[in-house]
DNA sequence: GGTCAACTAGACCAGCGAGTCCAAATTAAG
DNA sequence: CTTAATTTGGACTCGCTGGTCTAGTTGACC
């Protein structure tokens, strides 16, 4: 059940020295099993194909993770934590800066569905809808950990706003919930489940078009 | 290549009473595949146990489709063609009838989004996700049979209205797409990719608001 | 009754991959 | 240097599954 000590464990109390004595051969493990599992799905992919991807042998992943299933669950909490980073990060900027709305809208909804967007995005939502009949608990991770927040954080966001009088009053989740729709929804078909190359011009028609519908909906009552 | 004749093949100039001579096995293995693969996707999945879910032999599996991988392609062509299907016939309802357009729309969308709820059809796109890299025309089969001849016809739907004044003159295909993500794109959190039950009520729920936003946004200039 | 095609049950083979084991090599730390 | 931990490569077990084959059954049609 416990993996042999490593990152947060027995040398915790003497320094993290052992921890990346090498390299940080957990980190690239958790790469490689990540974008293997994205490749093939979690039935075809190899462990032996990961080890070789991370450059490491075989018994060294069983060492760290046990069996290829707590190496699939581990990969994925990995890629939803940096996924969520990112969201957050974006997020930041959407503020009640003075200037005008529409711009900063457009601005922040760019970034977003760049994130949305990138390739690893697409592999973990793909890998996710793959897996989630073997393994339920995946999507408890990922809508825990990376979803749930980014939504409850747009929430926040446009609730202030709302509260400045720069959108007009309404439910700040469903509002969060359409705006990200708005968004998001027009990639399925057109990245073609992520498997399609989306050129930044494209994103910037989409994100436009969904701040203009949103601020139709949502703008302050005086249009 | 071609299988030994069974449907529409051999006993056609005669009658298909061959065809359907005994029981459509051939549609129960389709059925029985699409639900196997859904379940355990496709390297999971044992052809053994399709065949048992079919109540048929394995050889007879193997005799109408060849082999694995195209038993895959045609279940999920023969599911995709079904859901398209569903999906038409509600939209033969969009029409302008006189009534309130507002009615209307939520008739409609309420209709359509439970085409996008019903279980089969999350399956459906859960099991096209995880096999795209491993067979990228299943993509192709879907989208070209289904997913946008569904938002086509929705566009061209949306065009009357436009036209006859009922919304407001704007780029049919763009609403339609926008339409779309206001109904769907809330629904991939709620009902957790497909394997939570959503209440009828919540459909309702999200229906009403996608179309206030919707008719907020491209509703006639005179609001 | 006879013929022919489809179907069945089950054995069978071959390949693949998870997980184990081990002896040797490398490394970190005192 | 010594010691303990980790890593390595590779061989090995073992269960599972795609696909084939065979011998026998069923049922439709003439």
């Amino acid at each position: 059940m416990m993996r042999p000590m490593n990152g947060a464990g027995t040398s915790a109390g003497r320094g993290l020295a052992t921890a990346r004595g090498r390299i940080d051969k957990r980190k690239a493990i958790l790469d490689a099993a990540f974008a293997v599992f994205a490749r093939q799905g979690y039935a075809q992919a190899g462990v032996d194909v990961i080890a070789a991807e991370a450059g490491v042998a075989k018994a060294t992943v069983y060492n760290h993770f046990g069996d290829k299933e707590t190496l699939l669950r581990q990969a994925i909490t990995a890629q939803a934590d940096r996924a969520l980073a990112r969201n957050m990060a974006t997020l930041e900027r959407l503020t009640d800066d003075g200037g005008e709305l529409c711009a900063t809208l457009e601005e922040v909804g760019h970034s977003l569905l760049r994130c949305y967007c990138d390739d690893s995005s697409w592999a973990l939502r793909r890998l996710l809808a793959a897996e989630l009949n073997q393994f339920p608990d995946l999507l408890d991770i990922v809508q825990g950990r990376a979803a749930d927040r980014v939504a409850q954080a747009l929430a926040d966001r446009l609730a202030r706003l709302m509260l400045a009088g720069r959108l007009r009053a309404a439910d700040p989740a469903q509002a969060a919930e359409q705006f990200g729709a708005l968004l998001t929804g027009p990639m399925e078909a057109r990245s073609r489940l992520g498997t399609r190359e989306v050129a930044d011009t494209e994103l910037r028609d989409v994100t436009r078009a969904a701040v203009h519908t949103f601020l139709r909906a949502f703008g302050p009552d005086a249009v």
